[in-house]
DNA sequence: GTCTATAGCCAGATAGAC
DNA sequence: GTCTATCTGGCTATAGAC
């Protein structure tokens, strides 16, 4: 069925379009800032087509945070295929790449309290699959390095996982950037010395 | 004038109490999220008359952020006032009484983009003045503890000095506070090895 | 200065023709 | 599925009586 198949790519085409506008959006405005019109204009469709693809505004971000949680999940995934790396190494490789995305302007940004967008995360199993799927890979990685001595026993992992999260929209990164005394690699060296010496 | 002297006296007190309002308000639910009509109805009055006080949301929002940073000042002040202590020791008791304040709930949290409101602070003399003021101290104190080695002379004070406003909307915090597995002084004091290690 | 009532605006979401 | 046009609700801010 050639007919169809095509269009369905040229579907999945236009909601890729879509997800990277968002994305971009979101990183630059932050979800409360951006609007469904920015969208559209952006994207180069109607308001009222978009929401034949995504249903709300929620959904626009959880598409997006999907998308981001791929690339990460991808990223490990090549991490953990190279065997000599130490966990700790492999972790510092994970901030590592969290920092670059940030600053390539590449990484969404949700506020923690609005409410209506938590519920629809929350409740989103495409979402929380992969969520799930990067703490677990991150948390083998965290209690491997503790075992090996190279991560303080006495930090419990769900604080490591969480600090390493919080690396992604650290906003040291956003300051020192603002600075602009700086370049992108000196300020994520700096950061990183900061971040592992703490937990080592 | 006694008259007159009550006068102003009670409008100071509802003034503080709208002050209180607004900064436990945005310490819930972030400046986004807070309608002028909760505060109103928190303080218990209408809303034009908060109008008559504060010509804006974002006037509100400044005079909460004065408001810390008053408290801050004052006590980093009494810190100042103890001879004794390290440089390292006061920056870390600063971080430590901003911890404290979060996990109380009252510490007001405001988005770093909002355009608006970036723009009625930076043009707020009163807020401008106590911000330096809180730099002015913290940055002293970083120098000094680089000088006497007990913070990494790599680190530009730039960094170290943002590193610890940063302390002050940790997520990190936030999320373990969440978890309900640790007490707060468990979570400060787990937070502090990371940063300050990190920091050494 | 306090209130009630409302203006004015903007953003999310939808109706209905094509 | 795409569009134009519109609805709807909520929010900031103000008018005007007292």
């Amino acid at each position: 069925m050639p007919k169809v198949s095509f269009r369905e790519q040229v579907l999945r085409a236009r909601e890729d379009a879509i997800v990277a506008s968002v994305n971009r959006l979101l990183a630059e405005k932050g979800f409360d800032m951006m609007t469904v019109d920015e969208v559209a204009a952006d994207v180069g469709i109607a308001k009222a087509s978009l929401y034949k693809h995504f249903s709300s505004k929620e959904a626009l971000a959880a598409a997006a945070m999907i998308g981001v949680l791929d690339r990460a999940l991808a990223h490990m995934a090549g991490l953990a295929a190279n065997a000599e790396a130490s966990p700790f190494d492999q972790l510092q490789a994970v901030a590592r790449w969290t920092m670059q995305v940030q600053l390539a302007g590449q990484m969404p940004s949700l506020p923690a309290q609005n409410s209506t967008l938590r519920a629809a995360l929350t409740s989103n199993k495409d979402y929380l699959d992969r969520l799930m799927s990067v703490s677990d890979q991150l948390g083998e990685w965290i209690t491997a390095a503790q075992a090996a001595g190279t991560i303080n026993t006495k930090l419990v992992p769900e604080l490591v996982l969480y600090t390493l999260f919080a690396r992604a929209c650290d906003p040291v990164l956003t300051l020192l950037k603002a600075g602009g005394q700086y370049s992108d690699e000196q300020i994520i060296e700096m950061l990183l010395i900061t971040c592992f010496n703490g937990l080592r």
